[in-house]
DNA sequence: AAATAATGTAAAAGTCGTTCACATGAGCTG
DNA sequence: CAGCTCATGTGAACGACTTTTACATTATTT
């Protein structure tokens, strides 16, 4: 190892050698620490020790790097979801409730990505590589959801993009509404159990999940 | 009808008269224009045609302006969903769905109001009357829950605040992803059409929805 | 009519976003 | 290595915003 290596954020000279980065780890931190409102390009400046007008060498304009930071977002989502879903494996439904975990664990470990991805509002059409990264962590729920309909016999499977459809929007929901501790509701149970119970009530009344199907 | 009634914005002397009411309608004119961040309390005073100052007369500061906005829009919100469950009249499926269908209408014809109430992150707890709105609007979900619960033998009944709290998140999650009409994300029905198959599908599983369980 | 409370204004301090002219240094070219 | 050029950082400035403070004006009460 060698002592000239840079570690991470002290400054060297009069150029910062590493800026673009650091501005990203500082805006992730303070929307950490004080929520998606609490990020501006001055503190991050100050955070990484240079001029607040040094951060428009590396993007356009604030939005840019929010931009920048929902679509690392998305990339790592995707990566968690597709990891989840694992291919399938051992069985499609197990592998499909754990894509509906990966979600809320995602919302709850990276916050501050999530935040950036949803919570902020973002011109999804004025970014277009951000747009194709969220289309690509829809897709993994999509193609899930193909497999997933594919168990069943031809002429019974439902529509597996209106699958895919319901349970992002019950993942987002309950991420949104009870995803953070302290939400002031509340629940009986916890976000994950919250959801997987939903997801699989969901998809009994499809015939895809466990047989039992209350057979009163 | 007398000339001397004050319409509604006009100032007449020093005093507005009405300054708080429409400091209120500014902003929700502001994010109906221009999404939640577009309010600012300046511009809002600007368009009640008051200095900048004027404003924290009748506000903290411009969180608490954003508070009363989500507290009547919860109010309102409330109005709806109770007005759509009607008593669970005629039945208790078809009720709950209208419930439901509200749900979407108030967030597409009230955008203004939800944004406030969801978009903006307020902390709820400075606000204990939001939180108690909140709380009523939930409890209507709630008792409907519970009125469609009942109509199952006793002892075949699911807990009805999981049943509440899965509709809630299923019609927060499609109102946040697709509620918007370019939501960038192009769907092959109608966000309306979307929550409701969700729903029916969800409470079929609970035994709860039409008997018919996909025959074809 | 006078006193008081409510509601407005003007001015100021502090923060931010953003731009512009200019400074510095990195990396290539000869 | 000298010199050129480009990338990247600085400082100063503008305009907008939030919020506070001292003061002005009007409503309301006594």
């Amino acid at each position: 190892m060698s002592w000239t290596g840079r570690g991470g954020n002290e400054r060297r000279g009069y150029h910062h050698g590493n800026l673009r980065e650091a501005l990203i780890e500082a805006a992730l931190a303070l929307i950490a620490e004080l929520g998606p409102s609490g990020f501006t390009v001055a503190e991050a400046a100050r955070r990484a020790g240079v001029s607040p007008a040094a951060p428009y060498r590396h993007f356009r304009d604030a939005e840019a790097l929010l931009a920048e930071i929902a679509l690392r977002g998305f990339e790592r989502f995707t990566a968690s979801l597709a990891q989840a879903w694992n291919g399938g494996k051992p069985d499609p439904l197990g592998a499909f409730e754990n894509v509906g975990r990966a979600y809320l664990a995602f919302a709850r470990d990276e916050p501050a990505f999530y935040a950036a991805m949803f919570e902020t509002r973002i011109a999804f059409d004025s970014y277009p590589p951000l747009q194709a990264a969220a289309d690509q962590a829809f897709a993994i729920l999509r193609d899930a959801a193909e497999r997933l309909v594919a168990t069943l016999p031809t002429g019974k499977r439902p529509p597996a993009l209106m699958i895919a459809l319901h349970v992002w929007a019950l993942a987002h929901g309950v991420a949104a509404l009870f995803g953070r501790g302290d939400a002031g509701r509340k629940l009986p149970m916890s976000p994950e159990e919250l959801l997987e119970a939903g997801i699989l009530l969901y998809l009994q009344s499809l015939g895809l999940a466990g047989g039992a199907r209350k057979e009163n």
